[in-house]
RNA sequence: GGGCCUGUAGCUCAGUCGGUUAGAGCGCACGCCUGAUAAGCGUGAGGUCGGCAGUUCAAGUCUGCCCAGGCCCA
C-alpha cells in the first residue's frame, strides 16, 4: 500500500501564477495605474458608442472633508449600477460632481480668520469667495483620489462642480425662471436664524440638542372681557423663551380645553401670588401651576370652555408696552405642559406667525441680525436675546407679573455648524411659492410618475411635499450663487425683466458669480433704467437650490447624457435633500421630475447596529479598509449587503466578507490552476460532455436568470449570494472535488478530462465577467492570467450570452435526487471515519440498498465517482441491520465498508485490480503513465 | 412628540397565497485529507422568527399595542 512518490510527476497537478493570497492593499494601486495608462475610461466610451444610454446622475457630495463610509457606500453602489448596466449592453456615461457653495465651507474659512484674530468683515468679498473656492477645490481633489482608489468608474476629467462658472450661470438662469414667472417673492417670515453666523438657516442646517432654559409663568392682566368671571383676573402663560415676551402680541387658547379661574387663598411668603389674586389656567394644569407658584390653598371660582375666552383682551405685563394683547384660539395649544395658554409672538415662531396672519397682528422686527434687541425696543435695546432673561424677569418682577420660574430641559434647535443655539426671527427673505403657480401640485404629480425603490420612498417624499411651506431660498451669506434680483426702491417690487437676467447670466458664465457683486449695476440694468432707482439684492441662494439644478447643467444639452436621468441614487436622508430640491427646481421650471427612478439606500451602522460617531469611537473609515484589506473587500461588502435598509459594518462583518472573498478567489485559482496549458484544440462542446459537466452548465443557465433579474432590480445582494453559494456548494464541495481525480489522473486526451477543462474555461470566462463589477481588481487579475495584454481588460467586456441549450431541467432534478443519496453515503462514511476504519473517502466502498424505482434513477449516475469512493454498488436486497439510514429519506440505506483491494499508487483509489501487476497501479493509471 | 422604515441562527441573508419538523452560505465545534495547503472535504451543534395580545382549524407571514434601532421632521 505504499505510495510511490515518483508517480506524482505523472499527474497534472494545478499550476498557476494566480496566487492564493491577494495582497489587495498593495496590488490595487498598481492596477489602477495600469488602467489609467491604458485609458480604460476612453476605451469604455468608445466601445459603448451607439448603444442605448443609461444615465445615473450623480448627487454631488459636499466638498469639505474626507469621505466617510456612507460616501463610499453611495459611490460603490452607483458604480455597481453603472458597471452592470454597461456590461449589460448600455452606454453608462457617469459624470461625478461636487456641491461646492454654502455655509459649512464659509464657516471653515471664517474659523481660519478667527484663529488669526482677523474679522471676516475686514476682507473684501471677492477675496473671501476666492478662499472658499480654493478650499472646495482642495477637498474635491482629496475626495476624488479616494473615489478613484475605490475604482469608481466615471468621467473624472469631465466632473461637474456647482461652482463651475457655467453651472453658476445656469443656476442664475433657473432661479430667474421663478423670478420671471412670479413665484419668487419677498416676504417677512420667521426663519431659523443663527445670530452667531448671522444668517437664516434651512432645516437641514439645524440640529436639535437638549438645553436647560429658564421657563417662566407670566401673568397678563385682563383688561377687557365680556365674561364676568374673568374680570380682574390674570391670564397665566408659560414660556421657555422669555426673550420673546417684548414681541408678544397675543395669547392663544385651545377651543376645547377647559379653563379654571381660581382665587388664591394661601401662598408661600416667597410667592408673588397673594391671597385674593385671581388666575386663569387650564383645569388640567392647575395642580402643576399652583405647586410651582407656591400656592398652598385656592378656591376655584369658575370653570369655562376655551371658546368663551374669545374676545378677551389683556394688557402687556412689561412697563412701556402698551399695546393690547387679545386672546385667540390656536390649534397648537395643548395641556401637556405649561398653563394651556400660549404666549404668541408672531415674529418668533411658525405657529405664532400663522395665528398673527389670521388675527391681523403686528409682526415686530425687534431683534437684529446679531441677536440683539434693536434700538426701538423699550427697556431692552442693545441687549442680546440670550442674555435677556435677567432684565426681562426683572421687568416682570417690578410689576409683580412674574408668577414663577423653573428650570426646564428641552430639545432646542442649534446650528449644526457652530453648535450654537438659533432663534426664530422675522426677516425679509425670498421664497418660492408652493401654490402661486401650482408647484406643489406639479411636484405631487411628478412623484406619482416616478419609480421609487423601495416603495416606501414615495410615501415619504409625498408627505413632505404635501406639508412643506414655501421654499425659503435666500441666505444672507457670501459663498454662493446670487439671487439676481433688483428691487424697486419705491415700490419694493422685484424687477422682472428677461433682458436683465440674460445680461447677468452672461456675466456669470464669463467670470463667475462674483460678477453680480463686482460689476456696476448699470451693466445689468441697461440704458433704460436708472441704477439709483433699484437696490441690488445681496442675498445668495440656498445651496439646495444649487444642487437642485444639477440636472439642468449636467444632463440638458449634453450629447453624452439625457434628460431626465434614468436614476438618482442616494441615501435615505436625501428625501428632504437632493431628491426634494431637484424635484421642486425641475417641476417649477419644466413641470416634471428630473429622474425616472429614484433608488434609496440606508445608513451605515457599526457592527452592533448603532450609529457611528466620533465620540462613541465606532467609526469605520473606508480609507483604512482600502489600506489594509483592499477596496475589493469594501466593494464586496456593499454587493453582499441589503442596501435598501441600514447596513452594518464591523470586524465580524468584514471577516465574513473576507471569507466570501477567499471562496471567490480560490474558485478562480482552482480553475486557472487546472487550465494550465489548455488550448482550443482540447476544447469540446457541451453536447459531447458528461452529465456532470452538463449539470454545471445548467446551473450557470439558472444563475444567469437570477443575475439578469437581480441586476435589473438593483438587487446585487441576491445575485452575489447565489453566486457565492454556487461556488461553495456546487463547485468547491462537489464539482471540483469530484473532478480532481479526472483532472489530475486521466490521460490528457480523455474526453472526461477535456470536458472538465472546457467547463473550467467556461467558468473562468463567465465568473470573471459576473464578478467584474464587484471584485474589479480580482476579476481583472484572474482575467489577465489567461488573456494577457497591455490593453486587455475584463472591464471592457459585456456579460456573456448563456445559451438556452444549457438548460436541462430533467438532468437538474435527477442531480438533486442523486445528491441526496450522496449525502447519505458521506454520512455513512463519516461513521467509519469516527471508528478509524477509514480516513479518506477513497478507502471506502458502499452498497446502496433501495427500492427498484429509486435504484433505477440512481443507476444513471456513477456514484463511486460522484461520492469520491472507490466502489459503490446497488442492491434491491434489504439492507443489513447496521446499514446507515436517514429517517427523513425512507426506502434507502447505505452499507459502507473498507474498500476491497489495494491502493493505486498514483490515484489513491482502492481497487481489486491494483497489485495484479508489479507497478501497483489501477488500470486507468497504468494506461495513463 | 409626528412621518417613513427595519427587526428570522454569532454574521450576511432566503422564507411564494397564512399550511408538514423555519432554510442557505459563512463562522463555530469535532473529525478527515496532505495532489487547491495561510487551501480542500465531511459531520454536528446552534432559532421563544424583537415582545405581548388578537383574528384563524392553522401565524415568521394578517391586525393592534409595546420594545429596540435608523432616517427625516418638531
Amino acid at each position: 500500500m505504499s505510495s510511490r512518490p515518483e508517480y506524482r510527476d505523472t499527474l497534472f497537478l494545478p499550476s498557476t501564477g494566480f496566487p492564493m493570497r491577494a495582497k489587495l492593499a498593495a496590488r490595487e494601486p498598481e492596477m489602477i495605474a495600469r488602467w489609467e495608462a491604458m485609458d480604460l475610461w476612453a476605451r469604455l466610451r468608445a466601445s459603448a458608442k451607439g448603444r442605448p444610454k443609461y444615465i445615473l446622475h450623480d448627487g454631488p457630495p459636499y466638498a469639505n472633508g474626507q469621505i466617510h463610509i456612507g460616501t463610499a457606500l453611495n459611490k460603490i453602489l452607483k458604480d455597481l449600477v453603472n458597471r452592470t448596466r454597461q456590461m449589460a449592453g448600455f452606454d453608462a456615461h457617469y459624470i461625478p460632481g461636487w456641491d461646492c457653495h454654502g455655509l459649512p465651507i464659509e464657516w471653515q474659512i471664517e474659523q481660519e480668520y478667527r484663529k488669526r484674530k482677523q474679522s471676516r468683515e475686514e476682507v473684501p468679498i471677492e477675496q473671501f469667495r476666492r478662499e472658499c473656492r480654493a478650499f472646495a477645490e482642495k477637498w474635491i481633489g482629496v475626495q476624488m483620489d479616494d473615489f478613484r482608489r475605490l475604482f469608481v468608474l466615471g468621467d473624472w476629467a469631465g466632473r461637474y462642480l456647482t461652482m463651475d462658472f457655467r453651472a453658476e450661470a445656469q443656476i442664475v438662469r433657473e432661479i430667474g425662471k421663478f423670478l420671471l414667472e412670479g413665484s419668487l417673492y419677498r416676504g417677512l417670515k420667521p426663519v431659523m436664524w443663527s445670530p452667531v453666523e448671522r444668517t437664516a438657516l434651512a432645516e437641514a442646517e439645524v440640529e436639535y440638542r437638549d438645553i436647560t432654559s429658564t421657563a417662566v409663568f407670566v401673568r397678563f392682566p385682563i383688561a377687557e372681557t365680556a365674561t364676568p368671571a374673568l374680570a380682574g383676573a390674570d391670564v397665566v402663560i408659560w414660556t421657555t423663551t422669555p426673550w420673546t415676551l417684548p414681541a408678544n402680541r397675543a395669547i392663544a387658547f385651545g377651543t376645547d380645553i377647559d379653563y379654571t379661574v381660581l382665587e388664591v387663598q394661601q401662598s408661600d411668603p416667597t410667592s408673588t401670588a397673594r391671597p385674593g389674586d385671581r388666575l386663569v389656567v387650564a383645569a388640567a394644569r392647575v395642580p402643576a401651576v399652583t405647586a410651582t407658584a407656591g400656592i398652598h390653598a385656592f378656591e376655584p371660582l369658575a370653570s369655562l370652555r376655551g371658546a368663551t375666552l374669545e374676545g378677551t383682551v389683556c394688557s402687556h405685563p412689561i412697563a412701556g408696552y402698551d399695546h393690547p394683547v387679545p386672546l385667540h384660539a390656536g390649534h397648537f395649544v395643548g395641556t401637556d405642559q405649561g398653563t394651556g395658554l400660549v404666549h404668541v409672538a408672531p415674529a418668533h415662531g411658525d405657529d405664532d406667525f400663522e395665528l398673527g396672519l389670521r388675527a391681523g397682528l403686528e409682526v415686530t422686527e425687534y431683534v437684529g441680525d446679531d441677536g440683539r434687541y434693536s434700538d426701538s425696543v423699550p427697556q431692552f435695546a442693545g441687549i442680546h436675546v440670550f442674555k435677556a432673561d435677567k432684565p426681562i424677569l426683572g421687568a416682570l418682577g417690578e410689576r409683580g407679573k412674574l408668577l414663577a420660574t423653573e428650570r426646564h430641559v428641552h430639545s432646542y434647535p442649534h446650528s449644526w455648524r457652530s453648535k450654537q443655539p438659533v432663534i426664530y426671527r422675522a426677516t425679509q427673505q425670498w421664497f418660492i411659492s408652493m401654490e402661486s403657480h401650482g408647484l406643489r401640485a406639479k411636484a405631487l404629480a411628478a412623484i406619482d410618475a416616478t419609480e421609487w425603490i423601495p416603495g416606501g420612498s414615495r410615501n415619504r417624499i409625498r408627505g413632505m411635499i404635501e406639508h412643506r411651506p414655501d421654499w425659503c431660498v435666500s441666505r444672507q451669506r457670501a459663498w454662493g450663487v446670487p439671487i439676481p434680483v433688483f428691487v424697486d426702491r419705491r415700490t419694493r417690487e422685484p424687477l422682472r425683466d428677461s433682458a436683465i437676467l440674460d445680461r447677468v447670466v452672461e456675466a456669470v458664465a464669463a467670470e463667475g458669480a462674483d460678477a453680480w457683486f463686482t460689476r456696476p449695476p448699470s451693466e445689468f440694468l441697461g440704458p433704460d433704467r436708472e441704477p439709483d432707482d433699484y437696490e441690488r439684492t445681496s442675498d445668495i441662494l440656498d445651496v439646495w437650490f444649487d444642487s437642485g439644478c444639477t440636472h439642468s447643467f449636467v444632463l440638458e444639452n449634453n450629447p453624452d447624457q439625457h434628460w431626465p436621468a434614468d436614476l438618482y441614487l442616494e441615501g435615505t436622508d436625501q428625501h428632504r435633500g437632493w431628491f426634494h430640491s431637484s424635484l421642486l427646481a425641475s417641476c417649477g421650471t419644466r413641470g416634471q421630475a428630473p429622474y425616472r427612478s429614484v433608488l434609496t439606500h440606508g445608513f451605515v451602522l457599526d457592527g452592533d447596529g448603532r450609529k457611528m460617531s466620533k465620540s462613541a469611537g465606532n467609526v469605520v473609515r473606508p480609507q483604512e479598509i482600502n489600506d489594509t484589506q483592499g477596496a475589493d473587500i469594501l466593494r464586496l461588502w456593499v454587493a453582499m449587503s441589503d442596501s435598501t435598509g441600514d447596513l452594518r459594518i464591523g470586524d465580524q462583518v468584514l471577516a465574513g466578507i473576507s471569507d466570501a472573498y477567499r471562496r471567490f478567489r480560490n474558485t478562480f485559482r482552482f480553475a486557472l490552476g487546472n487550465l494550465a496549458g489548455f488550448t482550443d484544440a482540447e476544447q469540446i462542446n457541451a453536447a459531447a460532455m458528461p452529465d456532470l459537466e452538463r449539470w454545471v452548465l445548467h446551473r450557470l443557465y439558472e444563475l444567469e436568470r437570477v443575475r439578469a433579474d437581480a441586476f435589473a432590480a438593483y438587487d446585487f445582494q441576491a445575485f452575489y449570494r447565489a453566486l457565492h453559494n454556487f461556488c461553495a456548494n456546487d463547485l468547491s464541495s462537489f464539482y471540483f472535488d469530484v473532478r480532481k481525480d479526472s483532472l489530475y489522473c486521466d490521460r490528457s486526451d480523455s474526453v472526461r478530462r477535456r470536458a472538465a477543462r472546457s467547463t473550467l474555461l467556461l467558468l473562468h470566462d463567465i465568473l470573471t465577467a459576473w464578478l467584474a463589477p464587484v471584485l474589479c481588481f480580482t476579476a481583472e487579475e484572474a482575467w489577465l492570467e489567461r488573456h494577457p495584454g497591455k490593453t486587455e481588460s475584463v472591464h471592457l467586456r459585456t456579460f456573456p450570452e448563456i445559451p438556452e441549450s444549457w438548460r436541462n431541467d430533467a438532468l437538474a432534478s435527477s442531480f438533486t435526487r442523486m445528491r441526496r443519496v450522496r449525502n447519505l453515503i458521506t454520512s455513512a462514511l463519516e461513521i467509519m471515519r469516527r471508528n478509524r476504519t477509514i480516513g479518506s473517502s477513497l478507502e471506502a466502498q458502499a452498497c446502496v440498498h433501495a427500492d427498484p424505482d429509486l435504484l433505477s434513477d440512481i443507476a444513471s449516475h456513477d456514484l463511486a465517482e460522484l461520492a469520491i469512493a472507490s466502489r459503490i454498488t446497488l442492491s434491491e436486497e434489504p439492507a443489513p441491520a447496521d446499514a446507515y439510514r436517514d429517517p427523513t429519506i425512507p426506502g434507502i440505506a447505505v452499507h459502507a465498508t473498507a474498500a476491497d483491494g489495494k491502493k493505486c499508487a498514483r490515484c489513491w483509489r482502492v481497487l481489486p485490480e491494483v497489485g495484479e501487476t508489479p507497478d501497483e497501479l489501477c488500470g486507468r493509471c497504468r494506461e495513463a503513465v
